[in-house]
DNA sequence: CCTCATCATTTACCAAGGTAAACAATTATG
DNA sequence: CATAATTGTTTACCTTGGTAAATGATGAGG
């Protein structure tokens, strides 16, 4: 059962926090969750953030250590296992499992700007360089 | 409030199977359900799907008419716009609504098949081709 | 030493998704 | 016609995410 627990909203957030930081007190992932709230959407309590952070570390996603008699919390699981686990959904769930389906509906329905596409395109030509060359290897062995 | 009112996962299922099939009737989603599922799954219950046509029209996200006395489904919400929202949401809980982002962790963390890796290319090569057809338009006039 | 602030813990609620039995209405069928 | 099967409706329960107040513990400041 090591298929990385799907996290919400919020919970995201806070990780987003505590992958930036390293590690981070409950107080500080409040107060950095709020200074990039708007200031006319209701700031998150604090004991709102205590308590995801008690679900966070029920699920595993993060650990913490107590320094000066206060929680420390770090991440446990990695950005990209999330992002995979995230991405992995979405492709089950909507894309028949195509990549390319995918990036299809990227380029066709989300506004991408000339220099994003200019961006991806690069991207991929070298994910394929990368590709020739282990494929070249292989063949020369 | 026009904000593509997300959907859980067996929502999805159903929605595909009536995008699929333009309409369909309970029996028949349920029916395709459980064909789609492996024989050690537990099969869905035929109330439970009912259950969950219901919550969608309610959503808005399909509606039904009467035929035969039974109830006929058909989607009102396209897959594209669906789509769309899901892809959006990926995009701000974890890419920083960047598309590279999202493209760069497809082809580094996802398998992508050599193939598959050439036609995501053509995809975006396509795409600047067109953009560029509209910028010289617009140059030019 | 007493009070205040700060943190952690407990407890409670609501919403949404999922699950499905129980019930009702109505149509087939023996 | 009585009963079985089908379909839709009602009701209920569980889980997870999110929200936060209330309570408890404990160290700091006056």
């Amino acid at each position: 059962m090591n298929s990385t627990p799907k996290l919400g909203k919020v919970q995201l957030q806070i990780m987003q926090v505590l992958w930036a930081r390293e590690r981070a007190t409950a107080r500080e992932i409040t107060d950095e969750l709020n200074r990039q709230k708007s200031a006319d959407v209701a700031p998150i309590a604090h004991s709102t953030v205590q308590t995801l952070l008690r679900k966070l570390e029920a699920k595993g996603a993060i650990t913490h250590r107590i320094e000066e008699r206060t929680f420390v919390f770090e991440p446990l699981q990695e950005k990209s296992e999330v992002e995979t686990g995230a991405v992995g959904d979405l492709l089950t769930r909507l894309f028949d499992r195509s990549i390319s389906g995918l990036v299809a509906h990227l380029v066709k329905h989300e506004k991408v700007s000339p220099d994003e596409l200019q961006r991806l395109r690069t991207i991929v030509e070298q994910a394929e360089a990368a590709q020739n060359v282990k494929t070249s290897k292989e063949e020369s062995r």
